[in-house]
DNA sequence: CGTCCTATTGAAATTCTTCAACACTCGTGG
DNA sequence: CCACGAGTGTTGAAGAATTTCAATAGGACG
C-alpha cells in the first residue's frame, strides 16, 4: 500500500489539523500524547476512511505497512485454524489503536463487525514520532497492558464459564462499551449488538446454536429483551452480572 | 552491590554489580536496557530470594508495592472466581519480569509453580529508572506485547481446540520453553513438568481427570513416553505439534 | 504404619455440539 | 407485485465430548 497523498497544505505549522479537532483519538487515544507540530507532521500522512463491514484491515500474517485509529466502529481480531475452526481473540472500538508495534507481522487478523472509520497511517511515520515523543509509546504501552487485561479477563470466561454465563459476559462487555452509563446496579442498558450469532459464537468458543439458546434464556428469564435479532435492553444490568459472574 | 575491582571499559566510575554479571535478566530481561550507572543504583534496592511452591507474590486486587524479574523457576499468573473455579491466564519463566506497570493493582494472582527464584524492587525505584531510561519502558512494552501474544494464542486454545489439542498445545509449550533445541520436526525432546495435573487442568479450563486421561491417550499412542508422572519424552515435536493443531 | 497428596481409571450424568428443519428479512429481477 | 434466493436466526432431537462422582493406587513423610 502506497502512502496517502497529502490532501490538506499547512498555513501554520502551529494548528492543530482541522480534522484532528473533534478526533476522540485526539483525546482520549494516542494521539494525545502528540504535539501540535507533530500532529500536523501525522495529519500530513493520514487517510480517514470508511470501512464496510467483514473487510479486513490487517491479515494474519501479513507484513505490516500501516497502523490505525477507530473512529467508530467495532472491529474483531481473529485467529483461523486451518480446518475452520475461529476463535475472535479481542474487540476493539474507538478510540483504540489497531496494529501489532514493533512486529514485522500480524498476529492477528484484524477485521471491520460493523462499518468502521478509521484513521490509518504508514507504519514508518509512527516509528519516526515514537523516536521524538515518548510519550507516545508510554500511551501504545497503556492501551497494550489494557488489551492483555481484557484477554486475560477472557481467557477466565472460556476456559471456567458456562455457555449461560459467556453469553451475559458477553452482553455486559458490549453495554458497558456501547452504553457505559448503564455501569451500576438496578440501571437499564440499551445497545445494539455489533455482532451477529456467529461473531458472537466465534468469540464465546461456542456454536451459534447455543448462543441463540442461551439468548432466548436469558430472554424467557426476562434478564434481557430482544428486538429485531439484534437491539438488546437490559431491565437490570446488576442481575445480567449476576448472571455473568455468580458471587459465590 | 558494592563494586568490586577489574573491568576496565567502565567511562563512569561504576561498575555492574556483581549480583548482575551472571544474570539472565541483564542480558534478556529487561534490565538489558539499563546503563551501568542505573545498574548500580537499581541494585542497590534489589532482593534475591527463592520462593517455595504454591507461594504468592502477588494477590490479585493487592496493591502493588514491588516487582520481579523471574531468575528460574516457573511462575503461574491465576484468576479465581468466587465458587473456586479457577483459571491460569498466564505462564512466566525466566527471566521475564513480573508485575503490571503503571496500575495502582494487580488483575492477576502470581504464584510460584515450581520453586522460584526472583530479584524483587519496589515499584518506586522501577518508576524512577523509568523516567530516566526511556528504553526501560520499550523493554516492558515488548514483553507486555509478548504476553499478549501469548494470550492471545491461549484464547484460540481455550475456545476451540478438543481436550487431546489442548494437552498437546500444552506439552508444545512446556517443551519449548524448557528443552528449546528440540524446536524442529524429527527432533526428540525432553522435560520435566513445571506444574502439577490440577494446575495444567486450570491452565486448559479442563478437569485433572480429563487431563489425565489425555496424557494416557497420548502415551498410549506413544506422541510421549511419561516417567514418575512428572518427567515427559517426546520422541518427535513435530508430532506432537500436528496433535496440538492439525493442518488440513 | 497411617495419612496426605497426587494421579489414574471407570461408570453415570450433563453440557454442548451436530444435524436437520424451519422462519424471517431484505434486495433483486421477472 | 410477487417470487426467489441469500443471509441470518431459532428450535428440536440425537449424538459426542467432557464433567462429575466414586473408587483405587503409589509415593513422601512423620
Amino acid at each position: 500500500m502506497p502512502p496517502s497523498k497529502d490532501r490538506r497544505q499547512d498555513i501554520h505549522n502551529s494548528e492543530t489539523p482541522v480534522l484532528c479537532r473533534a478526533c476522540e483519538a485526539r483525546h482520549k487515544g494516542i494521539c494525545g500524547a502528540l504535539t501540535t507540530d507533530q500532529l500536523v507532521h501525522l495529519s500530513k500522512h493520514t487517510t480517514r476512511r470508511a470501512v464496510e463491514r467483514e473487510t479486513e484491515l490487517v491479515q494474519i500474517g501479513e507484513d505490516i505497512t500501516q497502523y490505525s485509529n477507530i473512529l467508530g466502529g467495532v472491529v474483531k481480531l481473529t485467529k483461523l485454524m486451518s480446518d475452520g475452526r475461529q476463535q475472535i481473540v479481542g474487540l476493539q472500538f474507538a478510540p483504540d489503536f489497531i496494529g501489532r508495534p514493533f512486529s514485522r507481522q500480524s498476529n492477528t487478523t484484524a477485521e471491520a463487525a460493523t462499518t468502521v472509520r478509521v484513521c490509518s497511517f504508514p507504519k514508518t511515520v509512527l516509528e519516526e514520532i515514537i523516536n521524538q515523543a515518548p510519550d507516545l509509546e508510554h500511551r501504545l504501552h497503556e492501551q497494550s497492558l489494557r488489551e492483555l487485561d481484557e484477554a486475560r479477563d477472557w481467557l477466565l470466561t472460556l476456559g471456567r464459564k458456562t455457555a449461560r454465563e459467556k453469553v451475559a459476559s458477553f452482553l455486559c462487555l458490549i453495554a458497558d462499551h456501547i452504553d457505559p452509563e448503564a455501569e451500576n446496579s438496578g440501571q437499564e442498558a440499551h445497545f445494539d449488538l455489533p455482532l451477529k450469532r456467529a461473531d458472537i459464537a466465534d468469540f464465546l468458543g461456542l456454536t451459534i446454536e447455543t448462543v441463540s439458546r442461551q439468548i432466548t434464556k436469558l430472554r424467557k428469564e426476562s434478564l434481557i429483551t430482544v428486538e429485531n435479532n439484534r437491539h438488546i435492553t437490559v431491565p437490570d444490568m446488576a442481575v445480567l452480572r449476576e448472571a455473568a459472574t455468580p458471587e459465590i
